[in-house]
DNA sequence: ACGGCCGATCAATCATAGCC
DNA sequence: TGGCTATGATTGATCGGCCG
């Protein structure tokens, strides 16, 4: 509570126009323009449907772009569109542990071909997410009854 | 391709927008506190409780509101204040505390 | 000083609803 | 019925605060 915020200037007062408020002018640091870069051009990232998700080598977000291979970001607004096979791997890990050690943060990075601070923020996240939906009654409770 | 829309997993497919009355809610509080449009966790159980749907859901209204009122300003963003303003005014004592914002502006 | 986490939010995008 | 806009939801990433 406590914010102070009026905002920069009223600006006319001769009719409505609504004031601008400083909420109005918040501007996010764009994530990064992402150097175009493109990386592995291997042969066969999808294949193998080891981690039981339907193939698709890639991430189809939801039906737009797809194509290319799994590590390049067709458009570079910085915001990274993982794969199917990143998520995958990714919610498996997940299941496993909440929470991730460095060393294992590494290794799914290094896997994963991800940022050790995307994979952190992707646990980030994920719990969050976990937690709104057991909030929402969806899924089941936290695994440790709260039988006090 | 193939790609099967991994739809499954959005629950975004089916969506139902809000009753009128619910958005005319959340849009009177919205303009009545303008300058700080961040309603409290409280605030917000409360509005969902009165519109209908969850608290999730209102933080979504919210952020989607925010976001796209930035969007334009200047556009019919006053005309939707002004009407919400005045309708605020006709209300008279509206159930929130409509002093923060607006208000204060009367001739 | 430092890095991770939380809670809230942003910003871009998706997919559908709803209107013409 | 096709096209377009409005709108609810999702999500990678940011911001400020707190803590060990």
């Amino acid at each position: 509570a406590a914010h102070g915020h009026l905002q920069g200037h009223q600006a006319h007062a001769s009719h409505a126009t609504v004031p601008t408020y400083k909420w109005m002018q918040v501007k996010r640091n764009v994530p990064k323009p992402t150097a175009p870069k493109l990386m592995i051009p291997p042969a066969e990232f999808v294949s193998q449907g080891g981690i039981g998700s339907p193939q698709e080598g890639l991430r189809t977000p939801t039906g737009s772009q797809m194509l290319a291979n799994p590590l390049l970001n067709l458009n570079n607004t910085g915001r990274t569109n993982f794969t199917n096979k990143q998520l995958t791997e990714l919610e498996k890990e997940f299941h496993f542990n909440k929470y991730l050690t460095r060393a294992r943060r590494i290794e799914i990075a290094s896997a994963l071909q991800l940022n050790e601070t995307q994979v952190k923020i992707w646990f980030q996240n994920r719990r969050m997410k976990q937690k709104k939906r057991i909030k929402e009654g969806l899924i089941v409770a936290p695994e440790v009854t709260p039988t006090s | 391709v193939m790609i099967l829309r991994s739809r499954f997993l959005d629950a975004r497919r089916k969506r139902r927008n809000f009753s009128k009355q619910a958005s005319e809610i959340l849009n009177e509080y919205f303009y009545s506190h303008l300058s700080n449009p961040y309603p409290s966790e409280e605030a917000k159980e409360e509005l969902a409780r009165k519109c209908g749907i969850t608290v999730s859901q209102v933080s979504n209204w919210f952020g989607n509101k925010r976001i796209r009122y930035k969007k334009n300003i200047g556009k019919a963003q006053e005309e939707a204040n002004l009407y919400a303003a005045k309708k605020a005014a006709a209300a008279g004592a509206s159930p929130y505390s409509m002093g923060a914002a607006s208000g204060t502006a009367t001739p």
